[in-house]
RNA sequence: GGACCUUUAGCUCAGUUGGUUAGAGCGUUUCGUUGACAUCGAAAAGGUCACUGGUUCGAGUCCAGUAAGGUCCA
């Protein structure tokens, strides 16, 4: 067997690990009759994504969901993939044509989506790659991508139902429509966000009564060319005797009436309001109300077009706002201009102000919605945390139409035809439904000269909303056999960011419900049963990391420090449930430094005495003698055994970072700390030094097991350089993980009073020691210390003096009677006394430090003795506090007397 | 405007159904390389639990309000 090297370098582990793991198929995941699933769908990256901290963050608790599921004995699943991000990707190869001086129009839509392909074989999806350095055991030969032939026919597929069925529709409605990307957005898409601006106050003279003008406030007065109408309430007094009349409009000027609404804010400035119906929501619907034809004075690409008039047409709608302003001001329009800070939203992508417009687009009735409700209201569906469920229901309480199409390429083409020579801007409902003139079908027309291809393709969304079956080979009925559709849906978990709830999460739901097993109860149609909502990653001064601000870590620099283990165990530390993180390199270090720390423990045992039969758990047990045991060999099991539970419940409750810490002060304290420092004197007895060996490696073996989610390099390794497991067997596929109550079941048994022992041992210990440092003797090796002590205490003490004395590095610990002859030096612990013959001059140093801690316990008992002359206290508090509070107090008062004693015997 | 989250040691965070003297990691100070580990060990310092009121025998924990910071929706 190799030894155990000086330090843990990750590495050649890591590579050698997941080559291995990737030769020997031990991440595929196949269905197992009689073996319960369990199955993951990764949140697709984008296919131009790299990885973030955010990706590490995702996947390793996906990844640690899916091996400790293995260890548990389940068929797990993850499966990868990508989605082809329609805006994003044809953005960046867009970017790479424009450095040839070429826009895709030069291209031609075949050729562009051609050139896209061959981006996505040579730079797309790195991502994927960047996962394997994290470890991610994705069963790699299922990965998906959304633009995938047979994934594009679900999504087709999904179009053409959903149309037949009346839930797709095509409508000429206001959109948010991104300048720069040249396409539609849904509402999702769209970021609002507060920008400091600047508000205009203009006057709209009255037509037949020149002198009168009406008043009303925009930020937008480059609309102005494109104002219907003027609108005030109908029931406000101030204009009453205005409705009807009409105004001069300043810009392009001409007149336009005055008209009454309900839906004007009276409050607002002068409680009048310009009509703009083609660049803004309200106002459109205002104006259809009222029957007035709305004025588009925008060009798709925000420039302001020739019925903006001549002053404006050409310009870009922001270099337009000032010029209008100018105009207003010169015509004397302009009646006051004051900086206004509002709401505006957004393109997520483009990061520039959307512009409401006016444009034929196709739209989603959701389906299943009162379902997708009940789902996660009635619990089918969990979500953690909890709270999240609450800002699904009430997305899904005002849901609106989904608008699925987009003016871009790269996608999904939507397949609707229209017959050739059809002036689409006049399709009524009923054409749309007429296969004379619109076709909307998978196959195509039979003779497609005739017909014209609708240009648009679909939201992205409108592909992953079908991630968690789609990838399973849905609908093909022999590709979901092969993929075990009906073994692996519904999947287990859904790890992802509340930022896609509606995205994504809310439409999933919604499609599953929709598409998957129709007829079946709802629990069989839901794409997963939990969905762990992560934290955002920010870093020091709490702001989100973004390429943008340059505050992110790229998360292979990380690896390379600190290795794939290391960081997984720092990001998983820091990473509460639900809260948002602040990014510390610090805690990642911690992670390299615990594994190293399980590195030297495991080198320590190496080291420490011949390997035996370490092949099962159950060759462990038997090599365990109990009747040797002593209180920490008790203490040690009885701790593993708990730290296991803890770490069960962890798992149940999706809290990873309590369970990293668990398994932490474990190892780190309990087992490094303490049991290996008094194996040290164990291994040097030949009677004791087999079982206690057995009992290092059992401890390290179920360590190895809990850790190996968390962090599946280090641990493979040391599986295999302790004797764990032969050669091709591995531990992240091959080997159960054993609950505490099974392990107990091998016949250990654990006497708990004697485990009770170790806690008055350790706190003797951290005495003595800080007593040696008081005296600037830390580093002595054999001190010697006199104890005052009763016969029960010397029984435990004897029993232990040869660890303790190695523990403290004291050559001598004898039992003393209580010393009447000062000067002594003395540290207190219950009943107990340590006292040491010391030389004289360090006793003024010793009653000073007695004093101090005299003054703290009188305060304590002072506390202690008004609670319990408290008469409410002793007869409503329950017996054991009660007790306990009493006990406290003799307790207390016995270490003051002890202390008075003491102190006196200094004089 | 509505909803939600956060506020505990210098920093980042734990703190289970209210119950003895509130914890961890990092950082700081002092000491230490003895055969697992200096990626380490030992010891120590460090907190009126944001604020105000209430419930209770008892509040970091429950309730109400206030303040500051953050997120989402409109």
């Amino acid at each position: 067997m190799a030894s155990i090297t000086k330090s843990y370098e990750p590495h050649d582990v890591e590579k050698k690990w997941y080559a291995a793991w990737l030769e020997h198929g031990c991440f595929a995941g196949r269905p197992a009759a009689g073996r319960e699933s369990y199955s993951i769908v990764i949140p697709p990256p984008n296919v131009t994504g790299v990885l973030t901290m955010g990706h590490v963050l995702n996947n390793t608790l996906q990844d640690i969901l899916v091996r400790r599921a293995r260890l548990e004995g389940k068929e797990a699943m993850w499966l990868p993939g990508m989605d082809h991000a329609g805006i994003a990707t044809q953005t960046v190869v867009e970017r790479e044509l424009r450095k040839q001086k070429k826009t895709r129009h030069d291209l031609g839509r075949e050729k562009f989506i051609e050139n896209v392909w061959q981006w996505r074989e040579e730079k797309g999806g790195i991502i994927l790659k960047q996962l394997q350095a994290l470890g991610a055991s994705c069963d790699w030969d299922r990965s998906q991508f959304t633009m995938d032939p047979h994934y594009s026919q679900a999504v087709l597929k999904v179009f053409v139902d959903l149309f037949q069925q009346g839930q797709i529709y095509r409508g000429k409605r206001m959109v948010n429509w991104c300048p720069v990307s040249l396409t539609a957005l849904s509402d999702e898409e769209v970021i609002m966000k507060p920008v400091k601006g600047t508000i205009y106050q203009v006057r709209y003279e009255v037509v037949d009564q020149p002198g009168t003008y009406i008043e009303v406030k925009t930020t937008r007065p480059e609309t102005i060319p494109g104002d219907v109408a003027i609108a005030v309430h109908p029931d406000d007094p101030r204009y009453t005797a205005l409705v009807g009349k009409k105004v001069w409009r300043p810009l392009n000027r001409t007149q336009i009436p005055i008209i009454a609404d309900p839906a004007v804010d009276r409050e607002f400035g002068s409680g009048a309001l310009k009509i703009t119906p083609a660049h803004d929501k309200v106002d459109f619907e205002v104006g259809q109300r009222h029957k007035l034809a709305p004025i588009d004075v925008l060009e798709p690409d925000g420039k302001l077009n020739a019925l903006a008039g001549p002053e404006l047409a050409g310009l870009d709608r922001f270099a337009g706002r000032k010029k209008a302003a100018e105009l207003l001001k010169e015509s004397g329009a302009l009646v006051k201009e004051e900086p206004y800070e509002n709401n505006v939203g957004y393109s997520e992508r483009a990061d520039v102000p959307v512009e409401p417009r006016l444009t034929w687009q196709w739209w989603l009735r959701y389906p299943h919605i009162e379902e997708a409700k009940a789902a996660v209201r009635d619990g089918h569906i969990k979500f953690y945390p909890e709270r999240w469920s609450k800002v699904y229901l009430h997305w899904l309480e005002n849901i609106q139409d989904w608008c699925i199409s987009r003016q871009l390429w790269w996608g999904h083409r939507i397949p609707v035809w229209y017959r050739k020579g059809l002036d689409r801007e006049k399709l009524t409902e009923a054409d749309l439904r007429d296969p004379e003139k619109v076709l909307v079908s998978l196959t195509g027309p039979a003779n497609p000269a005739d017909w014209v291809q609708e240009d648009d393709v679909l939201d992205t969304w409108f592909s992953s909303w079908l991630w968690p079956f789609a990838t399973m080979g849905w609908p093909d009925e022999a590709a979901m056999k092969t993929a075990g559709f009906d073994y692996f849906y519904p999947t287990a978990t859904l790890v992802t960011g509340p930022d896609i709830i509606f995205f994504w999460v809310a439409r999933m739901i919604m499609a599953g419900l929709e598409f998957v097993r129709p007829g079946e109860p709802l629990e069989r149609r839901i794409p997963f049963k939990n969905v762990y909502f992560t934290g955002i990653i920010r870093d020091q001064q709490g702001r989100k990391m973004s390429k943008s601000l340059g505050n992110s870590p790229d998360p292979l620099d990380l690896i390379a420090k600190y290795g794939a283990d290391g960081l997984r165990f720092g990001i998983i530390s820091l990473a509460p449930q639900g809260q948002d993180i602040r990014f510390q390199e610090e805690r990642i270090e911690g992670g390299k430094n615990f594994c190293n720390k399980l590195w030297n423990a495991s080198r320590f045992r190496q080291m420490s005495g011949e390997m035996a039969d370490n092949s099962s758990l159950g060759a462990i047990v038997t090599r365990l003698e109990p009747a040797k045991f002593d209180g920490d060999d008790h203490a040690i099991l009885d701790r593993l055994l708990a730290t296991t539970r803890e770490v069960d419940r962890c798992f149940t409750e999706f809290e990873f970072s309590p369970a990293v810490q668990a398994l932490y002060g474990f190892f780190w304290n309990d087992f490094c700390d303490w049991y290996v420092e008094v194996s040290k004197a164990k291994l040097q007895d030949p009677s004791t030094k087999a079982s206690c060996l057995a009992i290092q490696d059992l401890v390290l073996r179920q360590t190895l097991l809990l850790l190996h989610p968390f962090t599946p390099f280090i641990t493979e390794e040391l599986w295999h350089l302790l004797g764990y497991g032969a050669e091709n067997a591995f531990l992240m596929r091959d080997v159960r993980l054993e609950n505490s109550s099974q392990i107990a079941a091998r016949g250990l048994v654990i006497d708990t009073n004697a485990a009770a022992e170790v806690e008055r041992l350790k706190a003797m210990s951290s005495q003595l020691r800080a007593f040696k440092a008081e005296q600037g003797e830390a580093a002595k090796k054999d001190s010697i210390f006199t104890v005052e002590v009763a016969d029960a205490h010397w029984a435990v003490l004897e029993a232990n003096l040869a660890k303790l004395k190695r523990m403290i590095g004291a050559a001598e610990i004898t039992r003393a009677a209580a010393t009447s002859s000062a000067p002594v030096l003395v540290t207190v612990y219950g009943s107990w006394s340590l006292i040491r013959q010391v030389k004289q001059g360090d006793v003024a140093a010793e009653k000073t430090r007695l004093a101090k801690e005299l003054e703290t316990l009188s305060k304590h008992i002072a506390g202690t003795e008004a609670r319990l002359a408290n008469e409410a206290f002793v007869s409503k508090a329950p017996p054991a506090v009660l007790e306990g509070a009493r006990k406290q107090l003799a307790d207390q008062k016995a270490k003051r007397a002890e202390l008075e004693r003491l102190l006196k015997s200094l004089e």
